[in-house]
DNA sequence: CACAACTAAGTTGTTCACAACTCAATGGCG
DNA sequence: CGCCATTGAGTTGTGAACAACTTAGTTGTG
């Protein structure tokens, strides 16, 4: 399907209106897979209540327990300006509780309600039913997952370095 | 890293809770790439002037010509909900002309200014300059793609079918 | 031909991502 | 102690993704 040989890892050796097309369709490869995804847990989550953002941050809270929101940043590589506003939705909706931290007055601690921590009995049928819409086998999922995260940390330290 | 050995691909096997923590690892890695993808080209195709979607739908028009905003949305799976904004943004810079076309008054035709299809050039740096920045060989980029492409589609399938 | 079903593009409203910024609390350092 | 750089959260503005909807043009069928 690709033009070029599978043989040559040497990108020098190929023209750069080559390189646009690769790139195109690396480019479209992951985002459309990552909306795929989203796509996916858009239907899924719907019945709980969640979109895959939110999603996200309960799976942080499940698994984490509670936790500042620079902590949840990061661990999700998401900053104030993305969490801020997100949180404020599941306080709404009742799933979380957001308190100033004694130690430190200038962090909130975001913690689950009972409501919150009740929903993952909910939520735990859901990644089943992902995995196996995926189509992939588990070793797969995990190769991906590997490549992914290389690809992730390479391009960051890349953005830093620029 | 992860608890699963490599050996079954029997989900069925594997607890809930389990799978709630690897859901949590692949959501999370897919999303983390393709926002690490994002952010390393918004300062790439800063001095373009380019967004990444904006970028993504010049690759189309560069290689494939004029085209309708539904030729475009298919080869990229976006709805005119977020392609009409985005090409108004390209028109108001000068980059694309959108034109009713004559045989379907229902469609428009999006085609390249000049100054569009000059851009070209200087955005054939860029691709180069990203594959280096992912640390992958040019075969792991091609087996990513492909895996890509099967997760896509097959969540594609499942929502459909859902 | 007439009318219903469909199709393409655009609009509206919600959520997310992120840069750039504000504001308050903290921590150093002279 | 006093001042200032830093830090954590939040706000603002822009662009993107998408559901649900509108509008206008096209096609099929009786």
């Amino acid at each position: 399907m690709t033009t070029a040989p599978s043989a040559s890892p040497d990108l020098s050796a190929v023209p750069d209106a080559e390189l646009l097309r690769l790139d195109h369709q690396v480019c479209f490869s992951l985002h459309a897979a990552s909306r795929a995804f989203g796509g996916y847990y858009r239907r899924a989550l719907k019945d709980l209540g969640l979109t895959y953002s939110q999603y996200l941050v309960m799976l942080v809270l499940w698994e984490q327990g509670p936790q500042s929101v620079k902590a949840i940043g990061e661990r999700l590589h998401l900053d104030s300006g993305t969490l801020s506003p997100l949180l404020k939705r599941l306080e709404s909706a009742g799933l979380v509780r957001r308190e100033r931290s004694r130690e430190d007055e200038r962090s909130v601690v975001i913690d689950l309600t009972d409501e919150g921590a009740e929903l993952r009995e909910r939520a735990l049928s859901v990644p089943r039913g992902v995995l196996a819409a995926t189509g992939l086998s588990l070793e797969e999922v995990l190769g991906l997952q590997e490549i992914l995260g290389r690809l992730t940390g390479a391009l960051g330290e890349a953005v830093d370095a620029g």
